[in-house]
DNA sequence: GCGACAG
DNA sequence: ATCTTGTCGC
C-alpha cells in the first residue's frame, strides 16, 4: 500500500508535540464495525538505534497470515513518554508500503486516545494512512482504571480529564487486561469488540503476537 | 528535587 | 525496548 508524505520530521520534543496537536484534529472517531483484512504492527530494538519494524495482515475471519512485511531501520527519535510514535513512524510505514494489499484495519502495539494529548501512535498512523486504527498496550499509561471482572470479555473504562479514552479489557480469564483506545475511524465499542475477537486464545490480539515474532525472527 | 513514564 | 532462570499452568 501507499503512505502519504509523513510531515516535517521533529527535531526536538516541542516541535514533536506541536506536531501532533497539529493532526488531533484529524481524528476520527466512528467508522466501520467489521473488517475482512487486520494488520498488526510492531517493532523490535536490537543494539543502540537499530529497529525492525513488521507488519503482518490477518484474514479477520480465520486469522489465517495474508500477507506480511519488514523493514530495517534506525529509531526516528529518542524516547520520550508521550512521544513513542516518532521513534517507530518511519520504520512502520517503510513496512506498510511494502504490502501489496491495503489493510482494512490497523492494530498498534500502544495507545491511541489514551494519550496525555489525545494522539498516540494508533492516531498517529491512522491519520497518515486514512485506515481505520486501534491501538492495544500491556501497561496502563494515562489515566484512571478500575480492574475488570476476571472473566475474559468484561471491561472497564480508562478515564482522563474526566472523559473515557479507552477500556481494560480482560481477553483471557484472571490474568492482567489489555488496555484498548481508539486510533482513527473506529469506536471505542468496536474496538473492544475487535481486541476480543482477535484474541481468542491469548492475552495479547493474534495480529500483534504475529507481528511481534516476526519482528524478532526477521527472514534472512 | 526525585522517581515514574506507551515501547 | 533490553539485561535474565526457573517454574507453574493451559
Amino acid at each position: 500500500m501507499r503512505v502519504d508524505q509523513l510531515h516535517p520530521w521533529p527535531s526536538t520534543a516541542a516541535e514533536a508535540e506541536a506536531v501532533q496537536d497539529a493532526l488531533r484534529g484529524r481524528v476520527e472517531l466512528t467508522g466501520p464495525e467489521e473488517f475482512a483484512l487486520v494488520a498488526g504492527l510492531d517493532v523490535h530494538y536490537h543494539g543502540d538505534d537499530e529497529v525492525t519494524a513488521a507488519v503482518v495482515v490477518l484474514d479477520a475471519a480465520t486469522l489465517d497470515v495474508a500477507e506480511q512485511a519488514v523493514a530495517h531501520g534506525r529509531a526516528a527519535f529518542p524516547y520520550v513518554p508521550g512521544l513513542f510514535a516518532f521513534r517507530e513512524l518511519p520504520a512502520l510505514v517503510s513496512a506498510l508500503e511494502r504490502l501489496t494489499v491495503t489493510p482494512d484495519l490497523l492494530v498498534c502495539d500502544g495507545y491511541g486516545l489514551a494519550h496525555p494529548r489525545g494522539f498516540g501512535l494508533a492516531c498517529h498512523i491512522g491519520v497518515l494512512t486514512g485506515l481505520p486504527s486501534m491501538g492495544v498496550g500491556k501497561t496502563p499509561f494515562v489515566g484512571e482504571s478500575e480492574p475488570p471482572a476476571p472473566e475474559r470479555g468484561s471491561w472497564t473504562p480508562i478515564t482522563y480529564g474526566g472523559a473515557t479514552v479507552g477500556r481494560a479489557v480482560r481477553t483471557r480469564d484472571g490474568v492482567r487486561p489489555v488496555y484498548v483506545s481508539q486510533g482513527h475511524r473506529i469506536s471505542l465499542d468496536t474496538a473492544t469488540r475487535q481486541a476480543l475477537l482477535l484474541a481468542p486464545r491469548h492475552r495479547i490480539p493474534e495480529p500483534i503476537r504475529r507481528a511481534d515474532h516476526l519482528a524478532r525472527h526477521p527472514p534472512s
